[in-house]
Order: structure tokens, then sequence, then C-alpha cells
DNA sequence: CGGAATCCGCCACGATACTG
DNA sequence: CAGTATCGTGGCGGATTCCG
């Protein structure tokens, strides 16, 4: 570890510079990986995406959301403003008020993400074909396996009855 | 819980019927948010990012990735096998040799992501000020209420002294 | 070389209770 | 209503060991 300069072990060549991906997600402790993981979280891209729509108080959203804590709410809408993603604002009002909407920087993100949502969309089909056939493959697999175990051990135990 | 029948609370009416968000990431239970929880994991990202410039043996991408534990390197490539992301083949040979590349659907995949991490690019220094802004902020409230606390302390005290 | 299996520490998350 | 504070737990991920 911290060894930067076993570089390049097997360079391709041919990677487009603009888009080499050693720029970026390569370091965990690259920048891009933290804001990839935010918005990655649990709840992060569920908040923005029902924020687009219109601003929404806390307890709106936590009937929204459904399924999510208190805690997780107000964690991931403190995140979510800290990162300038969310803005926050307070009406000094009985019983207090807090509306919670999409800062411009936010919109641009949740316009950003949507094509991977339609890609989901597009290809949950495909991918959940592609899990039963891996899934049936690795049964049969174990079941020859678990075959051939058997027998190697009816040899030895006959080789040893011998 | 369980409870589908609470709908629209104040719902905001002017909803694109297209992309509305209900429909995708609002329950947990939903397969896109199953999917996309998949490629927001730790590694599986970073992978996809590399086996789209060069299929790469298996030391090759532990090499490569820098941080990922051999254990995590290899469930991340089975899940991927498994969701019709990336290919996996045997040579038959001395050492064993394992290929791993992204298949068709893979690299539509990592083409949609590929926004995302540009985005996260433009916008990591503007996000990283209003984390800045975020913290001095807070630090500030903080600076007030524990003079306010110190305040009212003196005064008991005082009423106590009498 | 390319894994699988086991053990284990940590912390993210949920449930609950309390505050302003 | 809009949160924070505290505690308990499950699961993720790392380190290590063993196998084909």
């Amino acid at each position: 570890m911290e060894d930067g300069t076993s570089r390049s072990p097997s360079y391709c060549g041919d990677t487009d510079p603009e888009h080499d991906p050693r720029q970026w997600y390569t370091r965990a402790d690259c920048e891009v990986r933290q804001i990839l993981d935010r918005i990655a979280d649990k709840w992060s891209l569920l908040v923005i995406a029902l924020l687009d729509q219109c601003p929404m108080r806390f307890t709106e959203l936590r009937r929204e959301v459904d399924g999510i804590s208190q805690r997780m709410l107000s964690k991931t809408l403190r995140c979510l403003e800290r990162d300038g993603l969310v803005s926050r604002t307070v009406h000094a009002t009985v019983p207090p008020r807090v509306d919670y909407a999409l800062t411009p920087m936010g919109q641009t993100l949740h316009a950003t993400i949507r094509p991977l949502v339609t890609w989901t969309e597009q290809h949950q089909r495909q991918i959940a074909e592609a899990r039963d056939a891996y899934d049936r493959r690795v049964a049969a697999e174990k079941e020859i396996a678990a075959r051939e175990a058997a027998e190697r051990d009816a040899i030895a135990r006959r080789a040893l009855a011998r």
C-alpha cells in the first residue's frame, strides 16, 4: 500500500485520455469517489428525486419515502445540505415549518442521474434473467461436484475394506 | 408499514408521468433500487471502468484497484458476472488463467455512468466550497450557543448567591 | 494463480426516547 | 412539527488461512 510508484502493470494503450479511470476512481481517497458514495447511499438519491418535483417539508418527505427512519432522513438531509445540493429554509412559525428544496446544482445532479435510472429500468429484466441463469449454472455445478465427491468416497471406502 | 393505501399525502401535481419517482425508487424492495445499490457499492463501478478499457486477469485487477482485498474483488466479480455485466473465461493452462471482460450490457452501463462521473468532476470544487461554508456556519452557531449557555449559567449563579 | 472459507472488528442503520 | 441523543445489532469488509 501507499506504493504510488508501481503503476501501469499492463497498460492497454488505446485509452481516451479524457476518460481515464485512473484519474478518478482508482484511489479510495479520491474526492470523486466520496461524492459518488454519497449519491449512491441508501436514501440520498430518493430524496433528491422527490425534491426535484417540488419542495417538501420534513414530515412530508418522511411519509413519502416509506421505510426511512427520522434519524436517516435527518442525516441524509443534512449531508445533502452540506454538499450544497439541498437548501433548508426555516419559517419562524408555530408550529415550526422547515422546507427543503433542491438547489440548482442539485437539479443538475438529478438530471445527470436520470439516464442511469432509465438504463436500469430498461435492463432489469435482462439482469433478472442473467441472475437466474447464473444461479442455475452454479446449482448444476454444485450437483456435479457433490456426485464426484460421493464417487471418490465410495472408491476410498472399497480400498479400505479390502 | 406495509400500508400501501396511504398514498399521495401532498401530491404536487405537475409531475411528468414518464419520470415519476414513485414508480421506481420509492419502495425499498423495488428492483431498480437493488441494481442501483449494486453499481453504487464500494468497488463495482471501479472494476467496470477498468474492464471497459480492456479485459484483465484477476491479479491485474487486484494490482490496479489498489486497496481492494482479494475477497472483495472476488465477490464483486461474481456479483457482476451473475448480473450479466461481466464475463469470466477460464483458460485451462498451468498456472491457471482467468480473464474478465465487460459484456455488451456492461459496456452500455458504463457509458450511462460516465456523465455522472463527469458531473462529479465538474462540481467537486463547488461541493468542497459548500462543505467548507456549511462547516464554518455550524461552528459559528455552536460558538453562539456556547456563549448563551455561559450567560445563562452566570445569571443562575448570581441568583443562587443572593 | 485464482479463488473459497473462517474469524472478527467496526460502524451504519434502525428503534426508542427525549427536546425546543 | 422537526429534529437530536443514546443504545443495540446485522452486515460489510479486511486479514488470514487453506485448496485446486
